[in-house]
DNA sequence: TATGAATGAGACTTCATTCAT
DNA sequence: GATGAATGAAGTCTCATTCAT
């Protein structure tokens, strides 16, 4: 699903890519010089524009290559049926699946999702909209009772994302898939009143 | 509470770190320039430089002159006594106190703390790590069992933090401080077995 | 002749000549900022300008304090009768206690003499000039005799000033007032036949 | 001589140094500006920077550049063997045949190499201590007589010199080469006891 | 007279981008 | 496609100078 390099010279395009993608997480992207990831790519600045139109299009095409197949999941997830708890797990472990199959480029999703530069038509899947959205469901349904809409689906998000920031500043270990459960757990006992 | 009146407060000190902390939350360091900074706060681009020695240091300062009285209060909650879940709510209503009162400072201190300039010593008291000491001291009171302390920690940090996030993007509205009783009640049901 | 410091606090504008003086020596005039001459002279930056129009005009104001006195000299000299080895060496007893009285005043002297932004006339006695004219009289009155007058000008001035050169960096150890009788040694020899 | 081709000289690197040289010496390093090298270049001012790290590591090449090849001159005439006389008058010939091809690059040696900026290590071979060691064997060996080493030194040296800067400033004319013979009359004469 | 905060022009330097090879 | 020298706009920072106190 995400490129592999295979056996013939990893193409140019992927190295860039990859040495941007690397590099914008490490250090930001105002930061990070076409200098730095010509290097890093080990191809001359230049050959960056033969495949990018500009810095800010490479950002944005490494986003968007990611995140399009994730709001697609999104989507899916969305229509799939289940009781919320059911589908929660799903959610879960698709997260935490993405998350430790490349951890870099999850941060760049998630960072960039949020900063200043993303454009996301008002639309566009995210996991917060998401989230309220099945909660509303649920709520109608009368699966779950007694509960305020947006604030719980902000705290249910907090409990699956900021483990992943816990590994990714070195609180806890990865990888974060075999803790689906124990997150699980947690939710359960929000969701019940 | 945050705020420090040290010398007679100039103005245009204060002036500058007024507007660089709004500019710096919006657009990120990197991407904020010296001629932003002076325009936002009516002033030559070289008065900056009589105040501060660099726009590094300067975004370092205000860091720093908001995360210093953090970082105290955060070891007085640590050693204050109480049940977990006393000490719990303290923090959560001196978080959302700290919020509600400059949310842009709160995101700066947040953003930077974690960021790649950030050169905390490693002893510098964080959230996290203070979620996870009073977790630790609480399973070993007995007071809350069966819990994995680094995964609970960072559990308990995103019910407490996400909603800012969620205030910040616009997916709740604020003050957030009368939402404690709320997200302690998530808090509560995580923590019993 | 040059100030000296009185028991009162050195007034402010020789507090600044001096200050200035020795950086522009040692730094170079363009190398030395305001805020180093204040510094140095420890008054605050913007008193300079009570008493001088401009950094510029500092610069040029000492030089020709200095050059002023060393130029109606040099115009006595010329004046002044006697044979050729007499009046050499009423000069270079004249440079070498001028030199030994205050050798930073000296080098400042000499260099702006000769620098880009000297803007002497050019019927300002200067020792190159004073040489040549000396020389070519007593050419004429066949005092001596066989010697091509520029270039033997040039000979002579080196003789003199090239000492005073080894005393700056260090080649020999001053004071130089004690040296004419040698210098003089070598002088005679060199217009002797 | 002193010129060197080290890379196939991509000319642009050769067109900033004779700008910056050129002007170096006429206004000195301080007061030339980045602007002005590469408008006398006819290159834009980022130009440079693909060339030097900055300004001040480009006044220092260009010296390096002139003063490797000028030390090791020095150091072989060291070694030579000879009659001091024979000795001085093929140093001589060498100065002035320098001076004569690059003028303005032999002022900015011997500018620089006594400026405050030069960090020449104690033990370069410098003009004016060959000729204190070379004075100083001929006094052992008997040759010369009666003389005191350090002060001779610097006297010879300046008789040498002072006639470039009296073309530099426009008292002789030059070439400076045809008059080695008469330099060298001079010499002998201060040398004769 | 002295101060020192403020100014604004301009210095040095960086960097995304172009283009001839 | 790839290169890398060159560009020029823009960024950070310095500094001589002004002016209200």
């Amino acid at each position: 699903m995400i490129t592999h390099v295979e056996k013939p010279a990893p193409k140019t395009r992927q190295r860039i890519v990859d040495a941007a993608l690397e590099l914008f997480v490490a250090q930001g992207i105002a930061a990070t010089t076409t200098r730095d990831i010509a290097g890093r790519a080990g191809i001359a600045e230049g050959t960056i524009y033969r495949h990018f139109e500009s810095k800010e299009a490479l950002a944005q095409e490494i986003f968007l290559e990611g995140y399009m197949p994730f709001a697609k999941a999104l989507t899916a997830f969305e229509r799939a049926g289940g009781t919320l708890l059911e589908r929660l797990e799903r959610i879960v472990d698709y997260f935490y699946s993405l998350f430790d199959l490349d951890q870099t480029r999850w941060v760049y999703l998630m960072t960039w999702q949020t900063g200043p530069q993303s454009k996301l038509p008002d639309d566009t899947p995210t996991p917060s909209r998401l989230m309220l959205k099945m909660l509303k469901e649920s709520l109608k349904k009368g699966e779950v009772k007694g509960l305020e809409p947006k604030l719980t689906a902000e705290i249910l998000l907090g409990i699956i994302l900021q483990p992943a920031d816990g590994v990714v500043y070195g609180q806890i270990a990865g990888p974060l898939r075999p803790r689906t459960a124990e997150v699980m757990q947690a939710i359960r006992k929000v969701l019940t009143p």
